[in-house]
RNA sequence: GCCGGGAUGGCGGAAUCGGUAGACGCAGCGGAUUCAAAAUCCGCCGCCGCAAGGUGUGUGGGUUCGAGUCCCACUCUCGGCACCA
């Protein structure tokens, strides 16, 4: 990937605790302080190793298309987290210089999506690190010193979006390429240096951000496009201000254009002067894979003064780190290991030094799928099988991987094709992405930041009479305690390991139960409460196999008669529901909501249970349906679905018994029961022929009794019959 | 803040295309069985109302013969926001 250029070193920002000397999660970072120190986190450049996403953005957005057999809603998080914006890269021309030249040759460069406010234009923000910022800081300790404040603070997009958007004014004028007037450069502290050039224009009038931030330091707002008979005021937002909908004004020769016609416009008018065009942005950034932690994957890489930096040969990979270092507190343990930084450059053999950064553990998990294909091939990545295996038929996990860790795999794969491993472009066809499941969390907040967590078995928990928690101590000193509903986790010490369920009341009930519980996609508040229905349930089921062993099987007569018989009325009613719910199963099965299949199976029982029980029929037809309820229990409780399948006979193993399909004549009824609506509510029930016409039910329910008592003598204007369903008569 | 979900009885949830809201289960209540209990079985169980009926799917509007489902505007909540993975 190095040698491709889909690797490559750069610098990358990052959160640093001064005091620990170490690089922090952002995770680890609470309210701008370490987690374990309480010191003001800085954000720090470090050099770090990146793989170029960002070729790949167009293709990853594109193949999404592909992608049939996974959830919207996880496309449509991709495509925005990758986020394609055409707008205009354009340069506000200046004759800013220092001891070097011109500043960036004397142009500014911005992007923006909407080139039609161009006009509107009443200032540039730059970011902290911006050339001109630093220029301007000279001489200004004011300046640099909200450089320098910069500095501090978060590098979460979360936080950049939510804090107190500040500025101050360089004392730089650029020139507006279009109008030719004076604009001054801020710098703001929501400018992010590593997004675009740098450096965006301010316009107050159509950019919410803006008009707050012009608001605050009494920058003029300039109105340049309008909707409709809307009328503009500069005191509080609105939010047509920012539509795409209206069209330009006090804009001179754009005025009365469109959004299209005045963007299409604005951009000739500036590439003519060559300082401009037209451009694809992404949203996406380049994947950062450095770790400073000495656990990971070692990124296989030499420093070496003469030769710069060195993949390590393939016969010396892979690079196994040192397992006796002792984390102190002071950075990587592993710049202390001279056994295991120093070591002969591969290509002049002079002394150089080993890479100890480590890999984003993202980087293993991004193709692990395709190296568990692989059967042969110690000295391979991947071999030729798993082009037989791959794709991943059907890929299942948290909803919370919708993004990094499914964007980073799909990334992988076409890496590995590009690089002539596999053949195949994607890497999961079907995906199944689970809720989260939640549990409350305890913690206690020690001074200097941070929460440490406990298990709810260390606890006492105070509930109300409804079952909600209204506080907890601490068993072993009493420290009372905060809670959360927050997803398991291990650093959160809420998990719940199903074991105690599998020792109480085996596997098959624990399993039943958790899929009962809820469809998987959904969130899901944990709580056992529940599981001994589940359990008397496979109770009831086993009995019934033993009633069905002992009181109805022995009816069966030596010739089945069963297949084109006339049923009587109660038998055949039985029949048909099992079918039906059979039906609703299969379906169901085919949507993944296995809550709903258990469901059915608990129908069915309970239908079974109350079914005619004498003669040779009935017992050919509760064989027939106590089958189809063991064969639609067996994903959900083998074991005993197993024992009962071929313990009563029906066959050897019942994972290799055909599933089960309804009949059509099982399904077959000759009347069928239509609501009775009155001005859309409902009033009764109408029994009609199955093959009914139309006028027959219309005419049937304009007699029916409740009909009469509910139009109170007013005729009826409509009648709308929905066929199979209802009948809604309006007056 | 932005992107994507979600909200239905005391609780988990069901309702496939706009067509019987609350299936199935938990909890609860009443009864049978039992010396008693457990287990099991039967019945009831959104809210208001004696009933007829009214009302009800987070809030406020709208479309429709008919809305949990569609549209508009909100509220709360969960996931993600690039170094938790």
């Amino acid at each position: 990937m190095l040698e491709k250029g889909i690797a490559e070193r750069k610098t990358q920002v990052v959160n640093w605790d001064p005091v620990d000397q170490t690089v922090l999660a952002n995770e680890q970072v609470i309210d701008g302080r370490g987690w374990r120190t309480g010191a003001l986190v800085e954000k720090r450049e470090i050099p770090g190793y990146y793989l170029k996403i960002t070729d790949y953005a167009d293709e990853l957005l594109g193949d999404l298309d592909t992608l049939g057999g996974w959830p919207e809603r996880v496309r449509l998080m991709q495509a925005n987290w990758i986020g394609k914006s055409t707008g205009v890269r354009f340069a506000f021309k200046h004759d800013i210089a220092d001891d070097a030249g011109l500043i960036g040759d004397g142009q500014l460069w911005v992007f923006t999506t909407r080139a039609d406010t161009i006009m509107g234009v009443t200032f540039c923000a730059v970011a902290a690190e911006h050339p001109l910022a630093l220029h301007a800081a000279k001489g200004k300790p004011e300046l640099a010193a909200f450089i320098e404040k910069c500095r501090h603070g978060s590098v979460m997009e979360a936080d950049m979006a939510t804090m107190e958007k500040e500025g101050l004014p360089t004392g730089l004028f650029v020139t507006h390429p279009l109008t030719g007037k004076q604009v001054e450069v801020w710098v703001g502290n929501y400018v992010l240096m590593s997004y675009g050039d740098g450096a965006v224009m301010g316009v107050p009038a159509h950019d919410e951000r803006d008009f707050a931030f012009a608001r605050k330091y009494a920058l003029p707002i300039e109105q340049v496009v309008a909707v409709d008979d809307k009328s503009y005021s500069t005191e509080a937002w609105e939010e047509w201000y920012g539509s795409k909908d209206g069209v330009c004004v006090n804009s001179g020769k754009y005025d009365g254009l469109n959004y299209q016609q005045a963007v299409d416009a604005i951009a000739a008018d500036l590439a003519a002067q060559g300082i401009g065009e037209k451009k694809v942005q992404w949203r996406l950034r380049d994947w950062g894979i450095s770790r400073q932690r000495y656990w990971g994957c070692p990124i296989p890489i030499i420093h070496c003064d003469s030769c710069g930096s060195v993949p390590v040969p393939d016969d010396q990979l892979p690079v196994v780190l040192p397992e006796d270092c002792v984390p102190d507190g002071s950075g990587n343990p592993l710049h202390k290991r001279e056994d295991f930084l120093n070591v002969a450059c591969p290509c002049c053999g002079k002394p150089a030094r080993r890479e100890t950064d480590t890999m984003d553990t993202f980087v293993d998990s991004s193709w692990y799928y395709a190296r568990y294909a692989t059967t042969f091939g110690k000295d391979k990545m991947v071999d030729d099988e798993t082009g037989y295996w791959m794709t991943v038929d059907q890929y299942i996990g948290g909803i919370e991987h919708a993004i990094l860790h499914l964007l980073y795999s799909r990334f992988w794969t076409k890496v590995m094709r590009d690089l002539g491993l596999v053949t195949y472009r994607e890497p999961f066809a079907h995906l199944l992405t689970q809720g989260m499941v939640l549990n409350n969390a305890f913690f206690h907040k020690p001074e200097g930041g941070g929460k440490n967590y406990y298990w709810e078995s260390e606890l006492d928990v105070q509930k109300d009479a409804k079952g909600q928690i209204t506080g907890a101590t601490l068993k072993k000193d009493g420290t009372v305690l905060e809670h959360e509903l927050t997803t398991m986790s291990k650093s959160k010490n809420n998990g719940v390991d199903p074991q105690s369920l599998i020792e109480q009341y085996g596997a098959d009930t624990a399993r039943f139960f958790m899929m009962f519980a809820a469809p998987p996609e959904q969130t899901l508040e944990w709580s056992d409460a529940g599981v001994e229905g589940a359990y008397r349930f496979l109770r009831r089921v086993w009995s019934f196999g033993h009633l069905f062993a002992s009181e109805i099987r022995g009816q069966i007569g030596a010739q089945r008669q069963l297949t084109g018989a006339k049923l009587p009325e109660d038998l055949a009613a039985f029949r048909r529901e099992i079918h039906l719910l059979l039906k609703q199963a299969n379906y169901d099965l085919g949507k993944q909501q296995f809550n709903t299949v258990a469901s059915a199976t608990m129908k069915m029982l309970n239908a079974l249970e109350k079914a005619p029980r004498q003669g040779a029929l009935a017992a050919e037809v509760i064989e027939e349906c106590f089958g189809i309820l063991l064969r639609v229990l067996s994903p959900l409780t083998p074991h005993i679905s197993h024992a009962l399948w071929s313990g009563l006979g029906y066959g050897e193993d019942i994972l290799k018994a055909a599933w089960p399909e309804p009949l059509d004549a099982a399904l077959a009824q000759d009347e069928i029961e239509l609501m009775l609506q009155v001005n859309g509510k409902l009033r009764g029930a109408l029994r009609v022929p199955a093959e009914a016409a139309k006028d027959a039910i219309e005419a049937a329910a304009l007699t029916h009794e409740a009909t009469v008592k509910f139009l109170e003598g007013r005729p009826a204007k409509k009648v709308v019959v929905v066929p199979g369903r209802l009948v809604n008569i309006v007056g």
